[in-house]
DNA sequence: TTGTAAGCGTTATCAC
DNA sequence: GTGATAACGCTTACAA
């Protein structure tokens, strides 16, 4: 069943039927109903690659993320799929790992399947080494590139984020303030938005004048026990800390965990921050002091952005929002 | 840049272009090496949408799933994403929400863009009542539907699950073997796996000759807090228990802290169960004990029947596994 | 307002 | 082995 079909039992041209399915200008009410009454009444679908052929797009935008089992990351998917679905753009989803190579063989595939445009979920897509990060250069000469929680200086290329020095900055006060005078931060990678966490943290402390050297930035390997490992090897090693700022809400829980272990008092003894806000926070005992960076703000108003640069709008190629702090049980009360 | 422009670079045809491409029987290698040159010199890529309209396929398979920010959809998405990718298929992600007729919405969206293939992850997708469900039969017509946890019998309909109601009985009966004497169940909604999973509930209840009416089945709203004031309700209502087995670990993680904010220990006198062994699981103290439903083999496994369908094998309607048990700190320990 | 016909860029079927 | 050429099913000038 195609246009053919549709425009002979109608007794029109399939010039007609087209104008009609793109519900066009100029097609007399009459006619209009004719054809309508035919394609429902044959169950009639245009053939959707044909159409892309004729278009040259699917309306389909590519979304790339590390790991959607990350609650983080899901969030954002589920957002920014909702906000295209919305904008009539279907999505299609890469979870690429955290290998480089993957990610420039996902990028590959979405290009070659013509995406209209690339979201970057997370900080994760942009390496440290600034020769590492051209093949979304390359990218973004084909199509509007957008980073979420990341930034990449280059044209057509967009970035969405929360301003994370600020808010590491000012839950790592909010310890300091409540008495903490040995922080440790721990980081998962120095990601894009790792690194901004990490000065925030660091001023933070300098402000304090509190000396921070290498040793109270742990790196952990990211699931729960093995943060929990982590922070009793460094305890063993002979570091003494009374807080842990974390990089995001599952490496505080395994803060929590390895506090649990040791029997040291939360947030008495120590005091904990997360960051995200997710699911994690609350499911925590007790429940996280974290930063809620507006994940879903931040989708809907990429999707936005997005949208705009479609019609050809000029944008700025940075959009930053506040986060802010959700205090739970881990830090201590303020006054 | 198109394939003429290649075949003219290359001083071939059209045909002996797309043959190289297609990497075709009959093509000599000193020809085949000059136009792969000629294309790696001009960086070309074939259009997608010209091949799928030749092809009738984009290769893309469309995933539906009600929410990704549910650890355990976002955890099957991940899987299914990177199976369907490892077999070049690209993955069409989109998340419905719970209301039906959004989901016959995307239902169509995905078809009128002509997929390979559907699968439905989580058993939300099967209504109670069957009528509800042609949706999905309707769509089994066009292409083959895969459900994730959940069961519809119809022709081009394949079923990968969990044997829930075993899983449900099992874990029940552990709290039931270490004490318990009036469990409660804790549910989200009555989907397909909702149902199976109180079924054991219920087996395994009345084996141990304990009664149980509507007032020990708990619909929970779904949240923590939520899930919290629940039970608080229920214990004002005058109902005892001592045993929560919850439909999912969100569900439990509220159990949980009910029990925290009551006073109650865990697992002395409130014994608590979960159901996917997802990380809320680990972030909860205690660890709940809860059921590991082998999503990741699940995935795996669904979608290597898939390739089976496309390869138009005959295959069973329904592939069943069995989950197994994680002992965490909300049971009582065994002898 | 409607119809004709020329693309869009492939794949696939024939001949040669 | 290779090359014409006809699909594939739509959109869109341009004509009428």
């Amino acid at each position: 069943m195609n246009i053919y079909d549709i425009s002979k039992k109608a007794g029109v041209s399939i010039a007609t039927v087209s104008r009609v399915l793109n519900d066009s200008a100029k097609v007399s009410a009459a006619t209009r109903q004719r054809v309508l009454d035919v394609i429902k009444e044959t169950n009639y679908m245009p053939n959707a690659f044909a159409r892309s052929l004729g278009l040259n797009s699917m309306y389909t935008v590519g979304l790339l993320c590390s790991d959607p089992s990350d609650v983080y990351q899901a969030q954002a998917v589920c957002y920014l799929e909702r906000e295209l679905r919305n904008h009539s753009y279907t999505s299609m989803l890469c979870c690429t790992g955290g290998r480089l190579e993957e990610k420039q063989n996902y990028l590959h595939l979405l290009l070659s399947r013509s995406v209209d445009a690339l979201v970057f979920i997370g900080s994760h897509f942009i390496e440290q080494s600034d020769a590492q990060n051209s093949y979304i250069r390359e990218a973004a000469k084909k199509v509007p590139v957008f980073i979420l929680n990341g930034s990449l200086e280059a044209p057509n290329v967009y970035s969405v984020l929360c301003d994370d020095r600020k808010a590491s900055f000012s839950i790592t006060e909010l310890v300091l303030s409540r008495g903490a005078r040995s922080p440790v931060f721990l980081y998962r990678a120095l990601s894009y938005s790792g690194r901004r966490k990490l000065c925030g943290f660091q001023d933070a402390c300098q402000e304090h004048g509190i000396f921070v050297d290498e040793r109270h930035l742990i790196p952990a390997p990211g699931d729960i026990p093995g943060t929990c490992l982590a922070l009793e090897n460094l305890r063993d090693t002979g570091i003494i800390f009374d807080a842990v700022v974390a990089a995001d809400d599952e490496l505080a829980v395994g803060a929590v965990k390895y506090a649990q272990k040791k029997n040291l008092s939360i947030p008495e003894q120590l005091q904990i921050t997360g960051y995200n806000h997710s699911v994690l926070s609350l499911c925590s005992t007790p429940e996280l002091t974290t930063v809620d960076n507006r994940i879903e703000y931040m989708c809907t108003a990429a999707v936005s952005l997005l949208m705009q640069v479609f019609e050809g709008k000029e944008l700025p190629s940075m959009t930053m929002y506040s986060g802010f702090i959700v205090e739970g049980g881990t830090s201590r009360p303020g006054k």
